[in-house]
DNA sequence: TGGAAAATGATAGTCATTATTATTAAAGGT
DNA sequence: ACCTTTAATAATAATGACTATCATTTTCCA
């Protein structure tokens, strides 16, 4: 993960990582949506609202139908357009697996990858900085600039192992 | 990705990491239908021709264009079909990336991770034995037995980065 | 070889996402 | 505050990848 450009935020370039908390918390959605060069909108800052304090992990679907309660009138091609958009600068990441909706969430916030246990499904987060610096420099050594990664470890748990 | 567990194989359990070349060279199409469970058909065994003997990665699509030039009968919900079984029991890999059509290879070859390009789909191969082995340790740490893992790497190429 | 069970091809359907378009709303200059 | 331009919206149709259905054909083994 690469640090994000904007104008108002308190950036290192040289800072080789994110910070481990919301680099964006206590900005408010109409700078956020300024700084992605678009209009102001109702429907974008409720949009921003769901997806900032709403649950880590969640499809455009699932966004739509949370800002549907406070406001009927929304298009989900609404919803779609504006996650693309904070998608395209980074704003959140967008993971698709196989076949599924795309799920996104808040770029800014922890990231983790996760360790599954293929027979009773415990996951288990965790961080490795060294796993993500190789990643870093395998992009880069092909030429790549890396926007994000998926990286999930599948084995038996100890339990399951024992029974 | 860890070893099939297919009875004509010399698999050994112990071994940590996935043999350097094709585990299944030499078995023929019609045995490894078979080891799927199902009857083999012409069909079959011309997706398998294509799916083992093609470019690495090939979307169901590509299969289906290629077998169509030998067999214009064949219809794509075959190949669909048959490819989803393939995978299911993984003998091949499905890889998918941002709305494009899923991307599959052959499984038994040498075992590396993915750099994508999310602008044009280009698709980089690596092997990394430091982030395989960091892997193991991280499981190890909670006690975790690794059996296989997914690393997708995301980015933009240099070509697309240009324009 | 006969016949149950499975596979096939054609086609229609599903579902997430995207394009289109007429209408409405926002931002900046006056 | 009022225009005016320009972007954003909601509704809807369209797209594209896959999947289900089903009548017909094939496989395989008893």
């Amino acid at each position: 993960m690469e640090l994000n450009n904007h104008s108002f935020l308190p950036v290192s370039e040289n800072q080789p990582h994110l910070p481990k908390n919301d680099q964006y918390k206590g900005v408010p959605h109409k700078k956020i949506i300024r700084e992605l060069g678009l209009k102001v909108t109702q429907q974008r800052i409720q949009i921003l609202e769901v997806v900032r304090s709403g649950p880590s992990h969640f499809t455009a679907q699932e966004v739509f139908e949370i800002v549907s309660e406070s406001n009927p009138d929304i298009g989900f091609a609404t919803v779609y357009r504006f996650l693309k958009k904070l998608s395209e600068q980074s704003f959140v990441t967008e993971v698709r697996m196989g076949g599924m909706p795309a799920r996104y969430e808040w770029a800014a916030k922890d990231h983790h990858d996760h360790l599954t246990c293929s027979r009773c499904g415990k996951i288990v987060e965790f961080e490795n900085q060294k796993i993500e610096d190789l990643q870093e420099k395998i992009a880069l050594r092909h030429g790549f600039k890396l926007t994000h990664h998926i990286l999930e470890l599948y084995g038996v748990c100890g339990e399951c192992q024992r029974a």
